[in-house]
RNA sequence: GGAGGGGUGCCGGAGCGGUUGAUCGGGCCGGUCUUGAAAACCGGUAGGCGGCUUGUCCGUCUCGCGGGUUCGAAUCCCGCCCCCUCCA
């Protein structure tokens, strides 16, 4: 959410980059319309709700007066005078509401506003490019997808996943299993003992109020699974929980910047995909992700953008998986970022870069929203920044070691790092 | 699911319907004292919105959330949420 103030005083950068977005239901005018009559009826209301007051407390002054002196001043005419006031004042108060209410009914719509150096564009055609890492491997054979590797290896089960769930859900098995679970603890330990995150184990269901904290909800919700009995949501990215960590809060800015990571199940109803992504595990109903989450001072959330990236790209270096960091363009980054690199591993089997995280600053977006603040060394309150990427996403990065480390014998090498999470093992073969 | 108890400021904990945005204690910050520290003492210590004369300013709202009663609600009434105890 922005600043309305941010909006009132700057209308028209507000509406440019919203148009950059290609967020049209940003109506920035009838936001700036409302917010004058907002004001002007609010210096009226406070008027008569002042004089209430004042009425009211004549009373109270006169009824201590009267319990002392025994005199009884005409208190009938009095309380109809204040009852008048008070009806006065509330009458003013209806008008007023539904204004700041549709205010924040409004306010929802319009998306943070993306850095300078973002570029713009309109969809992933504008994205820029601004590192690659790592030489794509040369193969002698033709390099299989991971979908076949995976079956000919039997360590993913497609069939019975579906028997289970449906498409698109995923069941690893025996070393497939354990090299997911490597990954989860190769990745979270590197980020809690050199990076210095600290680790949360987050429940994987939250309330409407933390859904609504970090943007899922309204905008994304039909992508969202909900379960209606409890009015619970199944977490789409531990970002939601770990950033609703400190939902209503105001931290100090000696604590800042704070920096979590999290292994979670993510939850994604991918509406809006079928029939994209339908072979392998690159798109799944239910992944997962070891996230990292920060809330930095808002003077040092670039740099800290910087580092959260360097510390995804990390894994990616160690695990010796070639790279891009791919800094998305204003129509294709999201409605909450000011600035997002995307990390996409190579993955030779299928062909193209995967996604495997994506790492934003949102400035103080979501740190409105889910009122999230800190305490200034001037002791003036403020919004924090939050940021958070992922480090990395699980599924893709499995497919990006099984189909980079394939052999001509269809066996894979384990990367030199997860091999102690795996008991030594080096390879996974039939 | 049923029966009770409770949600108040950074924390603990008061609060007969009326100078209570809130007693008190602790913490924290500043000061006095001290060679320094501790102790003691003194002072300060919520956020939102709006206004202009931009101030150690004024007004207004906020005691889990939303309604209601009343001239006036932290206090009374109704609904919801959350926590604790007992029962199933």
């Amino acid at each position: 959410m922005l600043d309305l103030k941010l909006i009132a005083d700057n209308p028209d950068l507000v509406k440019k980059n919203a148009a950059a977005k290609n967020e049209r239901r940003a109506d920035v005018d009838r936001i700036c319309a409302l917010n004058d009559r907002r004001r002007k009826l609010q210096i009226t209301l406070d008027d008569c709700r002042q004089a209430a007051n004042a009425k009211s407390k004549e009373i109270q002054t006169l009824a201590v007066e009267a319990k002392r002196t025994g005199k009884k001043p005409d208190f009938e005419k009095l309380r109809a005078e204040a009852k008048s006031l008070a009806e006065n004042a509330k009458a003013i108060e209806e008008q007023f509401k539904p204004i700041e209410k549709e205010i924040e009914d409004l306010l929802i719509w319009v998306p943070n506003i993306a850095a300078p150096d973002v570029p713009v564009g309109e969809d992933a055609r504008a994205n820029k490019t601004v590192r690659t890492w790592g030489e794509p491997r040369k193969f002698d054979f033709a390099p299989k997808a991971h979908w076949d590797l995976g079956k000919a290896l039997d360590i993913l089960d497609e069939e019975r996943s579906a028997k289970l769930s449906g498409s698109n859900w995923l069941l690893l098995k025996g070393a497939g299993a354990r090299l997911e679970r490597a990954l989860i603890n190769f990745m979270t330990d590197l980020h809690i003992t050199k990076h210095g995150y600290t680790e949360i184990w987050p429940p994987f269901c939250v309330n409407r109020a933390s859904m609504f904290g970090t943007g899922q909800i309204p905008k994304l919700e039909e992508d969202m699974y909900r379960l209606k009995d409890d009015e619970l949501w199944l977490i789409p990215t531990a970002e939601v929980p770990v950033t609703n960590l400190h939902r209503d809060e105001i931290l100090s800015h000696a604590q800042l910047p704070v920096c979590y990571t999290s292994y979670t199940a993510c939850f994604r109803r991918e509406a809006g995909a079928y029939g994209k992504d339908t072979r392998g595990m690159v798109r799944i109903h239910q992944f997962d992700k070891v996230e990292m989450v920060k809330f930095a001072h808002p003077d040092r959330s670039w740099p800290e953008l910087e580092t959260l990236t360097a510390n995804a790209e990390e894994i990616l270096q160690l695990l010796e998986i070639p790279y891009r960091v791919v800094l998305l363009s204003t129509g294709d980054m999201s409605f909450a970022s000011a600035k997002t690199y995307d990390l996409e591993a190579w993955a030779p089997g299928v062909n193209r870069w995967l996604e495997v995280s994506s790492c934003s600053n949102f400035t103080d977006f979501q740190a409105r929203r889910a009122n999230i603040r800190f305490r200034d060394a001037d002791g003036r309150v403020k919004h924090v920044h939050t940021l958070n990427g992922s480090g990395l996403a699980l599924p893709r990065t499995v497919i990006a070691v099984l189909e980079n480390f394939q052999q001509p014998d269809g066996s894979v090498v384990i990367p030199e790092p997860l091999r102690p999470y795996m008991g030594g093992m080096e390879r996974i073969s039939k």
